[in-house]
DNA sequence: GAGTGGTCTAGACCACACT
DNA sequence: GTGTGGTCTAGACCACTCC
């Protein structure tokens, strides 16, 4: 361990304070350690996910979270520069440290791909929600989900337009036991991305996400919804969404019309 | 210039040891300077660029770049470690820093998303040229590799397959300035995937790619080469992808056939 | 001016890889 | 063993933001 050789902080329960410079490395010597950086990372991603800091707030300061932990600034910074780079978090110069969220101006649709061919028609896109059910999980979703077959989950079916044509048709599925509540209504009346509402609403805060895309043939009934031909070449995005410890939450099976909008990706 | 204020380096005519902690600063006060490890950063790019050190090869070790460019080995470092972050090196501990390059095992196809639905199948694919002949280039074209209309390009046109199916035809146009003597026969004798040849044949290290995809439905000629129905959905991925300075140097249209294979993206 | 993140330095030690 | 990148520390100063 290339940390706690030379520092006091082993992981969590150190409750001692300093003096401890010792060496006090004894029994488990070998394998897979991390590094003191990594440690701090993990212990403030456990507070991000406990709700110490909300979405927005602003996180301690470098120099309280390097007295907190007992270990230098500069440990510290590392560990935040890896939580920037994560998106966990955003750093304002002369401000301080914020949490992430997707409910500010300029990171909503942080996970939409999805752009109009004119750039000059960028911006969001109207919200039309065409159903939300309770129902429970057919086997696909509740192993997407990690959820026992069968369990419960919220369902919402939404479509989303530009100029009254509707561009993307979202089939999504959530666990109902940390979405209790979610109706058609709630989504109508918030005003902003949907991960934004489920951060203000339900505390889940989505991380990171996956997204399987292929192309496929409309169907009769997307075809209608999306008002396109039946057997139009639509793409398929299959997303599924985790918040904190890679949990799955959210199984999204989109339907893009690309003939005025595409989805686009960088590559390095 | 919060750099030069402080210690020697001045970016490059700086045999000045060190004892220079007067504050330098004179005319140019006001607007857009970048911290020092940035210009650091900034001349190993141009090294790079320059070909000092090529794919595959280790540049020298931290220490040696301090010395070179008078600064400390942390300087230096952070300058290292954005390079790393854009992929245009990689670190190895022990060994050293080494050049980033397309044509390595472990780092091959790094542009290409497409996956086999069963993962059990993945690995490289079979490689078909079709095409591959010198022509002016198109309007379009022209702009999307910022040439003069009419310039000379060198069009290729391939495929790739799976267990004897294709599933990727690619279409692809390159500065015939840049790629002097590229023929069916190079393309078709080079191991491994096409950007290792660029590299290795034509000096040409591609840094960045930017991917716009669509649906569409499989014209007469693109279903008959990639053995699907005539209006089949496929994808269609358009690419741009550049070398150093973001110059791009290749278009590159793709249909893909995802029936059993998807573009897997990750969002965060 | 006080407080925050951002940059730079210098030195120590660790982990790993080659030889 | 020697050399490389990786971690950690400590202190100084800079740039930006808000009071």
């Amino acid at each position: 361990m290339p940390s706690s050789l030379k520092s006091s902080p082993t992981p969590v329960p150190t409750p001692d304070p300093s003096a401890a410079a010792a060496p006090a490395l004894a029994a488990e010597s070998a394998l897979a350690f991390s590094p003191l950086y990594q440690q701090i990372k993990a212990r403030l991603t456990e507070s991000l996910h406990q709700g110490e800091w909300k979405p927005g707030e602003a996180i301690p300061s470098e120099m309280e979270l390097a007295a907190r932990f007992r270990v230098s600034q500069g440990t510290v910074r590392k560990a935040i520069d890896e939580l920037a780079a994560d998106n966990r978090v955003v750093r304002r110069q002369g401000r301080g440290t914020f949490v992430a969220t997707h409910a500010e101006r300029h990171t909503q649709y942080r996970f939409l791909r999805l752009t109009p061919d004119d750039a000059a028609e960028a911006g969001p896109m109207a919200r039309h929600v065409l159903d939300c059910k309770r129902l429970r999980a057919p086997a696909d979703v509740a192993r997407a989900l990690a959820l026992k077959a069968g369990e419960a989950v919220v369902f919402v079916r939404r479509t989303l337009s530009r100029h009254g044509r509707p561009v993307v048709l979202d089939d999504i599925w959530l666990p109902a036991e940390l979405f209790k509540g979610l109706s058609a209504q709630r989504l109508a009346q918030y005003a902003g991305p949907m991960y934004g509402l489920f951060e203000a609403e339900f505390g889940v805060h989505m991380i990171r996400a996956e997204e399987k895309i292929r192309a496929v043939a409309a169907d009769a009934a997307s075809a209608a919804l999306l008002e396109v031909a039946q057997g139009a070449p639509l793409m398929s995005v299959e997303r599924i969404a985790h918040t904190y410890g890679d949990r799955p939450v959210e199984l999204r099976r989109g339907l893009y019309v690309t003939t005025a909008h595409h989805y686009r990706n960088g590559l390095s």
